[in-house]
RNA sequence: GCUGCAGUAGCUCAGUGGUAGAGCGCGUCCUUGGUAAGGACGAGGUCGGGAGUUCAAUCCUCCCCUGCAGCACCA
């Protein structure tokens, strides 16, 4: 076909070279020298990643890559990974129909269609075979294939999945095929040179589970097997001690053994708060109190059920209806009952409180805070410890406003915001400013004025933030806030939306400069999202080992000889004169039970006495995680400890 | 909701077609011990709920509930 015409490439260094067209990443890296030709494992051409094998035909950038790059590396291994695992389930398995695997963090899972389930056993099994194939060093070939071939192929060997694949992809797309030994798949790629290049020791099976074929609900349920993969065996080892860190820290198990809540079959999804539990939550709520307070709000209460009428109004009996608590009533003498729903959300009561009288220009912004309990019907599959439940609590509230306020209601929102996080641990935060979405209410005249001052808002605040086109609110554009946890895990907790709607909806106006009815809008927004979730978030984020000022129990004060429990009892009495939480220990147990027992318990200061302390009228202070002990006077310590109860300010 | 797995003492878990065990915890007693488990004795279970098979079910089968891992969902 083509003669053989020269290319230009540029390297990352910013130099040139001339090669014949066609030629290949791995002849490239022979040209610069035999030890990267050694070394090279793929190529980016033109930022994309491509195979050492793959001929590049046009003028373009390129970076060879060898196993030191590890973004690279990793990509190719794990990738290399799942066609080996599809491999290796096909050769014990013939009639197991493959699908799609790809790469994730971590490693990869690829799904598989198969009457019967994989149990561990099987997965060892799996695992055995890959090794084999690895050791096998089997050389890694692909082909350009034309539909027609491609589908033949699939439809001769029976693999449904595949074929759908092939005509999901558009026409006049290449369809790549990749051997790994005799086995082949229809892949994108890129891929390894030979299997051997994988690593045998840094890759494991964790575990399957179920999947949708193409995500989709109402599509077969595959099954899904999981691997974890990375470029030697002691990175493999670290991921795994940081999962058996992070199963320490979940928050189910600390709330067990701190005794902060359970939760019980009879009611699925709402949370019982046990003392411990229940301090948290008291002090996070006078904490938000009090900032909220300053920052301007108003905290009211509205009702937890509420007639349909009014969610029928809202939009909600419509919309959301599938996650509600219905309540049906008998009331007396009526021919038909009454229907209530538990609410699971505040704002339509919240736009009742400001409809009561008529309202001015001049009372906006009027912002209306609540601690508001909401209920959800979660669907079964979905709840998890407090992360997901189906009785919550919100920090909730509603800004009405004028449009020229939103701009600078934002704006103090996200410092307030920032604050919080900050004050109660979570330094990082992301924000996500999501736009208008295909299917929306509302002019382009009013997104684009919207959008406009958000936007603005964010910038003015000073923080960093990526713009999500399109998922925005059918009814106006937010922002969400995801925090960023001690071992790095992202929540997503504040947000703040700009509605339009539901104001029109339920008829909010208020009495502008013109003597005309405006309508207000209205700004939904939150901090901590829910305080169910949110405390799981802060137990796991402090490993159940809460600051000071958020610590359930603060202080124990424990006696070495039941002598010194008069003094104990003085000092419990004083501390929590000075504000402190404090709890006395006087039971017949020996000081190094008690020190274990508080230390599990996650307290965080542990006050020991003995008769030395009790003579000169001192403390022996043990601090949680800290096996050094310190002696100091019992004012200086009702002075400290007063003060660190104290909840942060700036 | 879907797929798979699980549910035995307060907790973690072992176990068996003939109605059950350990450790921790709990109670009582002894012990007053100086910074991560002192000792002895004791109490405690309708083996998640219902139905079926069986002479007999905690164990086998079916249904339900709840949980766990994912998937889907999260206006």
């Amino acid at each position: 076909m083509s003669h053989a015409s020269q290319i230009s490439l540029t390297f990352p260094d910013g130099a040139r070279r001339d090669y014949t067209a066609g030629v290949t990443a791995a002849e490239v890296a022979a040209s610069i020298a035999p030890g990267l030709a050694k070394r090279a494992i793929s190529a980016t051409v033109n930022g994309a990643h491509y195979d050492l094998q793959w001929p590049i035909t046009a003028d373009a950038s390129i970076a060879i890559h060898t196993m030191a790059d590890d973004t690279q590396a990793l990509e190719l291994i794990r990738h290399d990974l799942a066609h080996i695992m599809a491999r290796a389930v096909q050769e014990i398995w013939p009639e197991v129909k493959v699908t799609i695997g790809p790469v994730r963090d971590q490693g990869w899972f690829y799904d598989f269609d198969r009457a019967e389930p994989f149990t561990p056993e099987d997965l060892g099994a799996i695992e055995a075979r890959m090794k084999q194939i690895i050791n096998a060093r089997d050389p890694v070939r692909t082909e350009v294939w034309d539909r027609a071939r491609a589908l033949a192929y699939y439809e001769e060997r029976g693999e449904p999945f595949k074929i759908e694949l092939i005509n999901r992809i558009p026409e006049g797309e290449d369809l790549r095929m990749y051997w790994h030994g005799a086995w082949q798949d229809l892949c994108r790629g890129p891929h390894l040179q030979h299997t051997g290049q994988v690593p045998a020791d840094a890759f494991k099976l964790t575990h399957v589970a179920g999947a949708y074929w193409l995500g989709d609900a109402t599509r077969p349920m595959l099954q899904r097997i999981y691997g974890l993969a990375f470029k030697n065996r002691e990175d493999l080892k670290a991921h795994l001690t940081m999962l058996e860190e992070a199963a320490k820290r979940d928050h189910r198990k600390l709330g067990r053994e701190m005794d902060l809540f359970h939760l019980q079959d009879e009611a699925p999804g709402m949370v019982f708060w046990h003392p411990n539990g229940w301090q948290i939550w008291r002090t996070l709520e006078d904490y938000m109190r009090g900032r909220l307070r300053t920052a301007g709000y108003k905290e009211i209460r509205t009702p937890q059920v509420v007639d349909r009428i009014l969610w029928e109004k809202s939009g909600h009996w419509e919309a959301y209806r599938e996650n509600m608590f219905i309540v049906e009533v008998d009331e007396e003498g009526a021919k038909e009952k009454r229907i209530n729903a538990l609410k699971p959300m505040n704002c339509p009561c919240h736009v009742q409180v400001f409809n009561q009288g008529l309202k001015s220009y001049r009372d906006l912004p009027l912002r209306l805070a609540e601690f508001g309990s909401c209920h959800r019907y979660e669907s079964s599959g979905s709840m998890h410890g407090l992360m997901r439940v189906r009785g919550f609590t919100q920090d909730d509230a509603h800004i009405f406003c004028t449009e020229d306020q939103i701009g600078s209601e934002c704006e103090s929102f996200i410092r307030l915001l920032a604050s919080v996080y900050k004050h109660l641990g979570f330094d990082g935060f992301e924000i996500k400013f999501s736009t208008r979405p295909d299917v929306r209410i509302g002019s382009d005249e009013t997104w684009d004025k919207v959008e406009g001052m958000l936007e603005a808002a964010v910038k003015a605040a000073g923080v960093p933030y990526e713009v999500d086109p399109g998922e925005g609110a059918f009814y106006g554009p937010k922002l969400d806030f995801k925090l960023t946890d001690a071992i790095g895990r992202k929540w997503q907790c504040g947000t703040f939306q700009v509605d339009p709607n539901l104001p029109t909806r339920l008829g909010a106006e208020y009495v502008a400069e013109d003597g005309a009815k405006h309508r207000p809008y209205m700004l939904h927004r939150a901090i901590l999202g829910s305080f169910e979730r949110f405390i799981g978030i802060l137990i796991e984020n402090y490993a159940g080992k809460l600051p000071f000022w958020l610590a359930p129990r603060q202080v124990v004060v424990a006696s070495i000889v039941s002598d010194a429990d008069p003094f104990v009892h003085e000092i419990v009495g004083a501390l929590r004169k000075a504000g402190v939480r404090a709890e006395a220990d006087v039971r017949n147990e020996k000081i190094n039970y008690k020190v274990r027992e508080h230390s599990l318990g996650k307290v965080p200061v542990l006050l020991a006495i003995g008769m030395k302390e009790v003579e000169d009228r001192s403390v022996s202070v043990r601090r949680l995680g800290d096996a050094r002990t310190e002696t100091m006077s019992f004012d200086a310590a009702l002075a400290e400890f007063g003060f660190a109860a104290l909840p942060p300010s700036d």
